[in-house]
DNA sequence: AGGGTTAATAACCGACGAGTCATTAATTGC
DNA sequence: GCAATTAATGACTCGTCGGTTATTAACCCT
């Protein structure tokens, strides 16, 4: 009784949109550039869509559900490891324990999980970092990496109460090597044309951080320690509120 | 023979275009709110700068240089410390020995003046890396953190070559941890009222990661390391494209 | 075939903001 | 005080782009 829409053409604007807005930012993409890529006018996009601002939510809210639910079962994951086999101690990291290297294991699947996931959507991580100045979305990102590292930051905790991780390093610290490294990997990703092997990139950071986390060594001299560095480097090791205000600022 | 103009207008401008610039963008900053902020009108903003892209510009300028000279500072001092001292070796990391505290020592001097700066420029850095959608400095910050990586992973190469670096940590992988943590820090900082004790941090940084990156000791039982994790997690330990390519992209 | 319905078009409106420029105000030297 | 000169003003132009809407085209059903 109607003449039926274009099946192909909704999708064809997502698409179409996608890729303007990581060359031009959400704000810098003209709708008519969008249309105009799939044949359109400027008219049809108001047809499938409250707005360009509308189209994006669409896709951000997709990723976001896909990066909780991930999340949530890496939390999952961990917690049950933590209550079947406790967290490891010191010892089990300098020496190379099974449960420590099973640990690290568990850890390095959860990461590439999330790498996989950051590749699939890394046009949506572009935009979402450079791409959203003065629109609705400003902030999302520094949103997301502020829970990535509360979230982080919970597990880390976990470990400086038993004495994995030495007090040297802040514990506020790991969470943003994390989230830093992770997000360094992120931004490469949108240039590169094919995948790399993320496997080798996750595992090689948790070794990384949970080895250099650990305390030092007991058979090792500790007087070295304290000869050679200045004690003023030292003296504050709490958090000095970095870590602290949960921050607010910006709307236009 | 002439009216002169106001001696602290165009500070005056400079400051509150910075501030406008934070809050809205270079692009969402309108040029008469920045006059208006310093009882002006809009015309007067063009008789002291070009447009608001210059006025970002030149302050932008003087911030690459203060890194520039802060950069090749610290090449120069490592340079100075492998020829005298030497690099240290993996035993004097596991050890703590004197030579490796020193090494750490002074590679944190050397961040913790990065860190200050970035302090005193954090407005610049938040405008870099989200206020510049549409304007010639769109990718400027990546260009820089891309150089940070390039100077660090030099540095890097002379310690995998040595064997200070375990090949498992991907030696692309040390300047991405690097310039991500401080990266994390970095954004964080707009939100700071006060000033927090970089030294600490800047200290924890580097142990964590050259400590985190030292070869597992040789006392320890490697073959516990084979028994658990898969091998194909570790086959392939080239860097996977990940650092090759020299990005070029989005020119509005 | 043709009437009804909805997709799609493109000319149009209105807001917004950068940059201009004729005009006015302030200051200096004589 | 007055002429000369330059700072400073703000009304104006102009291009851009998001969103609207009257009109046309395509399609379905009977």
């Amino acid at each position: 009784m109607a003449r039926p829409a274009d099946p192909k053409a909704r999708n064809s604007l997502l698409h179409a949109a996608r890729e303007r807005f990581v060359q031009h930012g959400l704000k810098g993409a003209r709708i008519e550039d969008i249309t105009k890529a799939c044949g359109l006018s400027k008219g049809a996009f108001y047809l499938h869509f409250e707005s360009k601002e509308a189209l994006f939510g669409e896709v951000l809210q997709e990723f976001g559900e896909r990066v909780r639910e991930l999340l949530s079962k890496h939390k999952a994951e961990v917690i049950e490891f933590f209550k079947t086999e406790g967290v490891p101690t010191t010892d089990e990291v300098h020496q190379q324990a099974p449960r420590y290297l099973r640990y690290i294991e568990l850890s390095g699947k959860s990461n590439l999980a999330i790498l996989e996931l950051c590749w699939e959507y890394k046009d949506v991580i572009h935009i979402m970092v450079r791409g959203v100045q003065n629109t609705a979305f400003e902030g999302t990102a520094w949103l997301m990496l502020q829970q990535a590292m509360a979230h982080l930051g919970h597990q880390a905790r976990v470990f400086a109460e038993k004495g994995t991780i030495r007090g040297e390093v802040t514990a506020g610290l790991v969470p943003a090597v994390l989230v830093g490294t992770y997000s360094m990997l992120c931004f490469q990703m949108i240039d590169m044309k094919q995948k790399p092997d993320f496997a080798v990139l996750a595992h090689g950071i948790n070794r990384l951080l949970y080895e250099g986390c650990a305390p030092v060594a007991h058979h090792v001299a500790s007087s070295e320690y304290e000869k050679v560095l200045k004690p003023s480097l030292l003296t504050s090791t709490e958090d000095c509120g970095l870590w602290a205000e949960k921050t607010k600022r910006r709307n236009s």
